[in-house]
DNA sequence: CTGCATCCCCGGAGATACTG
DNA sequence: CAGTATCTCCGGGGATGCAG
């Protein structure tokens, strides 16, 4: 597939480098997640009722995929009633700069994002 | 919802900011066309070629949603056949550093997420 | 050349109920 | 407390065909 020519570079999917962070963080609650860790280690409860509106299924499931990637790490403490602590990584730390960062650009942003949305709606409205 | 005392303040996907960036950017098209007019402008035509694998309707349909968020603009040159230009506006160049930061999270870091998920699977690959 | 409309399928994600 | 197991629904996204 895409054969190319050296003047007009394909770009694909698997190839791009930010494609393969997506691949990692696209989730809607990765990030929420990693966020909610930022401050230390925390149990599967206080992440719960920390995320607003996550469900059991989602959260599991998300901290799995996490822990898989090497972005946290999973601590089982051997008592009864079970306690679980979840933690970020070093790995996993290292993209707390880049989320920060993001934060930043929608503070700044955002907001102009908005109006142009409503400007094309506007615009757009006459149909 | 979401009442919580300052001890415990709740995440929540409508306030993280960070959650509004992934609104704007989480298709996995997105990037890619951003990144595909990064060099400049580009006709619709030399998009479609350029991103492997995108199917005409994703194509139009991101370069809508990147229109309306005011981050590419589109320009219809009156000729027949039709020339459609589409470029970065300033708002969308904004988007650029920060994607060539996360590029090179993933040049960095993408090797110990790969290993770290061939450990994970050989771990419980026995059950 | 640059699209829009339509059909359709698959997987993400919520709700619910049960377990060590 | 910290999960697992199903069921289901909805929408993202591909394929195809038509249009200015």
């Amino acid at each position: 597939m895409a054969r190319q020519t050296a003047a007009t570079p394909a770009i694909s999917v698997t190839d791009c480098a930010y494609s393969r962070v997506l691949e990692i963080v696209s989730s809607k609650w990765t990030v929420l997640i990693i966020f909610a860790l930022a401050g230390g280690a925390q149990r599967y409860g206080e992440l719960r009722r920390r995320i607003a509106d996550i469900s059991q299924k989602m959260l599991t499931q998300t901290l799995r995929q996490l822990e898989r990637d090497g972005l946290i790490k999973r601590t089982v403490m051997p008592a009864v009633p079970p306690i679980v602590e979840y933690a970020l990584t070093p790995l996993g730390e290292t993209l707390l700069p880049h989320i920060r960062q993001m934060k930043q650009w929608t503070t700044d942003y955002y907001p102009l994002v908005e109006q142009a949305r409503k400007e094309y709606d506007r615009e757009n409205a006459q149909k």
